[in-house]
RNA sequence: GGGAGCGUAGCUCAGUCGGUAGAGCAGCGGCCUUUUAAGCCGUGGGUCCUGGGUUCGAGUCCCAGCGCUCCCA
């Protein structure tokens, strides 16, 4: 790029810009130009063979260098963004940041050609460089590329967020969250590890016989949870679309298909409130195995959490804001009515006393049914004392129109969630196979509650059932939440990239 | 939806009783060969979120709006 390239794009830039940040850009870009006119480039292209910091660090203590010493034998390679700069006449370090981590580059008047210790004047905090050089110590014992050679990669042309505190006002972290991965390390980790969780998830999952699908998330009937969808619009087919809420009921299509096992782990779209447990947009993995039913999904769970701690690092024992919670399976079992008695001190089957209790929390809908009332009271009650992992079980029938009736007790169903710091974690039933009832509980669903669930009778599902499904388990386990557990994130939006914002009024 | 709080330099934050706006980092100029949030000397930088109002005078008090955070539902 040529200094006269540079004026120009300077000029459209200034356009735009409000005159505060001028002072930086300013400075930044005649910075650039000057690379320019000595014939470097400021934005560079192709640099291969780059050792990443924690190799280099690591290489250093495997070679047993001492305080003082430098590996003469070979020259190392590192590249990054500059996030630190100690200049002291003739001698100077850099801390270089790349994804693994950070190290030190030190740079001596006398070690460098002339030309190159001459550009250091023209590089500022946030650059990006390459360099190469001798790997050592200082006599301080700091692992150091004593640098031969700086390559200029790209010039950065706004300032760095403060050097000791990092970015933390919190709207501009999700925002700019580029900037918070370079600035903030724990961010960069936190989101490596949810990579290497998914992943041992994926493998987990594959390796007990789990295919793993893709299904519509543009869907022209939800369904499969009780919550409100996004609605979308098909141009050409001029009709609305939703986007999924859940992937259950084409992923139980596919058990009628004769897949045996599926997978799936994608997103789910719920149009509702935005907590610290709740995005619009997250992630799930939800899967059914044939010929299985709650407790091989009991198993599951608990293998999958099994999985991301070893993929993670650490023991079954974790902290978790202020918990010590024991992922250690097996996991607890509990009944949905125990657990009621116990912290409501109601029998789930007494509707007056259930009634009564609820109102004491302010619970009342004289048009709700029994199950409804008791279900928020429990979320009321009994949640938030989930800490250690727990599985509920035996849900009231009537809020789970997809699950499998008990034997001997058609008022409860074979459900299980799993619970963990008082989050609801996971979601299994023992899956209805029977049409007959399954049409049953659609319609009484329809009917009671509306659009809320389904606006429509999913019809090409139940002709699905009537072609017959395996008697089989299924699960659903909230990815993000479960990312939260095990990097000790307290907020949903800190274990995803670009959690939803408002936008901003201008810029 | 309700309550509380926050919004000041590129970033992190002070700003008293209403009296013409400050620090650190970052920037710019200078010194400096083992620093690591380097240090020292000098120096530039502001739509105090937006719009009204009260007042001789508003970053500060009042009203409305916007955005964010926390708690509750």
């Amino acid at each position: 790029m040529t200094g006269k390239r540079l004026s120009a794009a300077r000029n459209s830039v200034f356009e735009h810009r409000t005159p505060m940040s001028d002072q930086y850009f300013e400075d930044r870009l005649k910075k650039a130009a000057d690379l320019a006119d000595l014939g470097i480039d400021p934005y560079g292209s192709r640099f291969p063979d780059v050792a990443p910091n924690a190799q280099l660090r690591s290489l250093a203590e495997s070679t047993g260098l001492e305080a003082g010493q430098s590996d003469e034998s070979a020259t190392r390679r590192a590249a990054g963004r500059i996030v630190l700069r100690r200049v002291m006449g003739s001698l100077a370090f850099l801390t270089l940041r790349d994804s693994t981590g950070d190290i030190q580059i030190g740079l001596q008047k006398k070690q460098v050609p002339a030309e190159a210790w001459g550009t250091l004047k023209l590089l500022d905090l946030g650059d990006i460089c390459g360099f190469d050089g001798q790997l050592g110590k200082t006599k301080t014992g700091e692992v150091t590329l004593w640098a031969t050679s700086i390559t200029f990669l790209t010039k950065g042309l706004r300032p760095l967020p403060e050097k000791w505190h990092g970015l933390t006002d919190v709207d501009a972290r999700y925002r700019q969250r580029y900037v918070d991965l370079f600035s903030n390390p724990e961010v960069m980790q936190t989101m490596k590890a949810r990579s290497v969780i998914i992943d041992a998830i994926r493998t987990l999952m594959r390796n007990r016989g789990f295919l793993e699908v893709e299904t519509p998330m543009l869907q022209p009937i939800y369904g499969g949870a009780a919550a409100r969808p996004f609605t979308t619009h098909h141009n050409t087919l001029d009709m609305d679309l939703f986007l999924r809420i859940s992937p259950e009921l084409y992923l139980k299509r596919l058990l009628v298909g004769g897949m045996e096992r599926v997978f799936e782990i994608n997103r789910n779209f719920r149009n509702e409130g935005i907590s610290t447990q709740h995005n619009p947009e997250f992630t799930m993995m939800e899967c059914y195995q044939a010929y299985g039913d709650l407790s091989d999904m009991m198993d599951v769970t608990e293998a999958m959490f099994a999985a991301g701690i070893e993929a993670t690092g650490g023991g079954f024992a974790r902290r978790f804001r202020e918990f010590e919670i024991d992922f250690t399976p097996p996991w607890p079992r509990r009944t949905y009515s125990d657990l009621l008695r116990e912290y409501a001190g109601v029998e789930l089957n007494d509707a007056t006393a259930v009634r009564a209790k609820a109102a004491e929390f302010g619970i009342v809908n004289a048009k709700a049914d029994d199950a409804v009332i008791a279900n928020k009271l429990f979320e009321e009650t009994v949640e938030d004392k989930l800490i250690q992992p727990t599985f509920v079980t035996e849900y009231p029938a009537a809020l789970c129109p997809l699950t499998r009736r008990k034997p001997g007790d058609s008022s409860l169903a074979l459900r299980f969630e799993a619970y963990v710091a008082g989050m609801e974690v996971g979601n299994a039933y023992t899956e209805l196979n029977d049409p007959t009832i399954q049409r049953e509980t659609f319609s009484a669903q329809v009917e009671g509650e509306g659009d809320e669930t389904m606006r429509v009778m999913d019809e090409d599902f139940l002709t699905a059932l009537e072609f017959g499904m395996p008697p089989a388990g299924g699960l659903g386990v909230g990815i993000d939440r479960l990312v939260m557990l095990l990097t000790n994130s307290s907020s949903i939006r800190d274990v995803i990239l670009f959690p939803l914002q408002r936008p901003q009024a201008s810029e």
